[in-house]
DNA sequence: AATCTCGACAACCGCGGTTCA
DNA sequence: GTGAACCGCGGTTGTCGAGAT
């Protein structure tokens, strides 16, 4: 089936907006709202095709739109997500109020990329580019499998999560019931809906660490689940590495190896990108050497700031998505 | 002063999912 | 059930300005 092409492209304007058209578009959008874009730009008196006009607002003209340099805050809340979600910028900028999915792409291609790059940290898996050397990297390409499947079964989550809300608030705009947290929801339909992770043979834990202990990652015997708020670690072994629970407020949650998690492989990297003097030892601790342990560019085992890190990315995550 | 290079950002393009007749 | 229209998303390109040569 061919697709017709968006609009009749003869005799639209292309290319930067003007002023004039800048205030048309927004007098009329205020007056009558957008209603269908594709009919807007008659409407509206432009000369262009809907298309645009929708992206003009969105991107720029939309009164909560907050212009201007990114904070560090924001930047940290930018890497922190992409290591989760990758380049799912809407996704990315729902937890970045007043930002647009656009504005953070290109925020991230200019700026955030090519500082991971120069800090010698893949942009793709925020894991130091020297994992793929030497014999040391084997563990660490597991780790990095790992990292994976966490992103990916956090990023089903939050897509789950996303429809449930969006779902919730059509039933209250039909029935006048007000929706209940998206969490909630999800708790609520733990028993039903099969959130096996995508890339994986791990099951879901509905009703605690039964369901975990079975999990097969063969050469990994750590396992994490939440449940009830609480992220729990299978093996006395990496609870002693670990020293810490993970505070949470979601979902139950089973999946993953943290070997990688313990041995600070992630964690870090926002505050090396932060604070330069911390980039050149990273680059330095990841240079030559074929066998690095990446621990040892942060702070060999330091449980505090991984829980930190990890924490501010499960919060993040967490935080209802201003929908 | 002219030209070149590069970075930043706005805008476009094409694809896939959803909605609706 | 089907196909067309619509919308949103992510990747890519185009444009402009600043700094370097």
């Amino acid at each position: 089936m061919g697709r017709s092409p968006c609009c009749e492209k003869v005799g639209l304007k292309k290319g930067p907006w003007t002023p004039e058209e800048d205030q048309k578009l927004l007098a009329y959008i205020e007056e009558h709202g957008h209603g269908s874009w594709r009919a807007l730009p008659a409407k509206a008196g432009l000369q262009r095709c809907g298309k645009s006009c929708r992206l003009r607002w969105t991107n720029y003209l939309r009164p909560d739109i907050k212009r201007g340099k990114f904070t560090m805050q924001e930047e940290q809340t930018i890497i922190q997500l992409h290591a989760l979600l990758g380049n799912r910028w809407s996704a990315i900028a729902t937890h970045l109020p007043k930002r647009t999915d656009n504005e953070i792409k290109n925020y991230w291609n200019t700026h955030l990329k090519k500082r991971l790059a120069k800090m010698g940290i893949d942009p793709v898996t925020h894991k130091p580019k020297c994992d793929a050397l030497g014999p040391g990297a084997d563990g660490q390409s597991k780790s990095a499998a790992n990292l994976s499947h966490m992103a990916q079964w956090e990023s089903a989550r939050l897509e789950a999560e996303a429809r449930l809300v969006r779902e919730s608030k059509l039933r209250t705009t039909t029935n006048q019931l007000s929706p209940p947290p998206p969490l909630e929801v999800l708790h609520a339909l733990h028993g039903k809906i099969d959130l096996e992770s995508p890339t994986s043979t791990l099951n879901y834990a509905d009703t605690g660490n039964s369901n975990c202990t079975n999990a097969n990652l063969v050469p990994f015997n750590s396992r994490m689940c939440y449940d009830d708020g609480e992220m729990k670690f299978f093996g006395k072994q990496q609870e002693d590495l670990l020293g810490f629970q993970i505070e949470r407020n979601g979902p139950a949650f089973c999946g993953g190896d943290i070997s990688w998690f313990a041995a600070g492989q992630t964690a870090g990297f926002t505050g090396l990108l932060l604070d330069s003097s911390e980039a050149q030892n990273s680059s330095d601790c990841c240079g030559e050497s074929s066998n690095v342990q990446v621990g040892s560019c942060e702070e060999d085992g330091d449980g505090e700031e991984n829980r930190n890190y990890w924490n501010s990315i499960l919060n993040l995550v967490n935080s209802s998505p201003p929908l």
